[in-house]
DNA sequence: TTTGCCTTCATACTTTAGTATGATTTTTAA
DNA sequence: TTAAAAATCATACTAAAGTATGAAGGCAAA
């Protein structure tokens, strides 16, 4: 986990200090030419000492913080209570026209033939026409299972 | 961000190691002594330029791992989709019966009283029986009312 | 403009749903 | 064990749902 940028980071870090390393250490040399005559074991011997204890360093730090992955979990609510999305794709496959839709609502909402009739201003007898295509076109045969399937199909909430 | 618990992890490395290099140290005074006679300013050198890069290694690796801060996104789904838990409740409190709520459920998968019947291996008299009870428990008219109402109350899925 | 679809309505009929009432048998809990 | 609740079934009836068929007006696309 966290390994393919981390990989980059901890080569550049390398790289950097690297090369960080050699102008300090250029430094050093020059200072040391200035002030001060050394033989050479010493030169070896703070060289070697500073890259091994910056490596020791890095390593350390890396090791010590690799703990810093941090999870945040982010939650995602798929649920829809109050977010209902007509599936127009089902609806226009099954060539099922705004007024069924509608009665077909109603249907779901417990209201009897009678009341979706007086509720569009329309007869009882066009409600049962509408019923009856309804059903046709769903292929079922009862309005329980029209409301059945209809919500299976996202048609009504 | 992420800045309380790293704070900890930062002074953890910084502790250990600093205990870390006094030790080195300590053994590199040991063996200049031993193979070695070197002036102090040698030491006091070494020791520096230990101890400032290290220093270096640590906070370039700390500066370079700080965006390790990784975002994972949990779905957790909230809706109900499979994942229906009965109302015990409600269903206590209506004083609806288990086999009363059988034929409720029967009856929102669309089947007619007669196939309640069948399935149950009761006569279609005893549904209607059921029927009239629930209806009364739930206080609506239709079955579909008592669909719409025993969704709402969880009664069923 | 004409064809097809939607919407509307009607009549007549069948089927299913729902109501009211009463009764018997199991279960269950006090 | 005994009373209450649950489950069963019946008869008779009313109400609602569903089917079949025909028809007419409106509206939009071909």
């Amino acid at each position: 986990m966290a390994g393919s940028t981390n990989f980059l980071n901890r080569n550049k870090s390398v790289i950097l200090y690297g090369v960080f390393l050699a102008i300090l250490l250029f430094l050093l040399k020059w200072l040391e030419l200035r002030f001060l005559i050394i033989n050479h074991a010493f030169e070896i011997y703070a060289g070697s000492i500073a890259v091994i204890f910056t490596a020791l360093g890095i390593w350390l730090a890396l090791k010590l913080t690799k703990p810093k992955t941090i999870l945040v979990e982010k939650e995602i609510f798929t649920g829809q209570r109050g977010a209902f999305t007509l599936n127009e794709k089902e609806l226009s496959r099954l060539n099922i026209s705004k007024r069924e839709l509608e009665v077909l609502q109603l249907m779901s909402e417990g209201l009897s033939n009678q009341e979706i009739a007086s509720k569009l201003f329309v007869s009882l007898n066009t409600i049962k026409t509408h019923n009856a295509r309804l059903f046709e076109k769903l292929e079922v045969k009862r309005r329980t299972q029209a409301i059945e399937t209809a919500k299976k199909l996202s048609l009504i909430p």
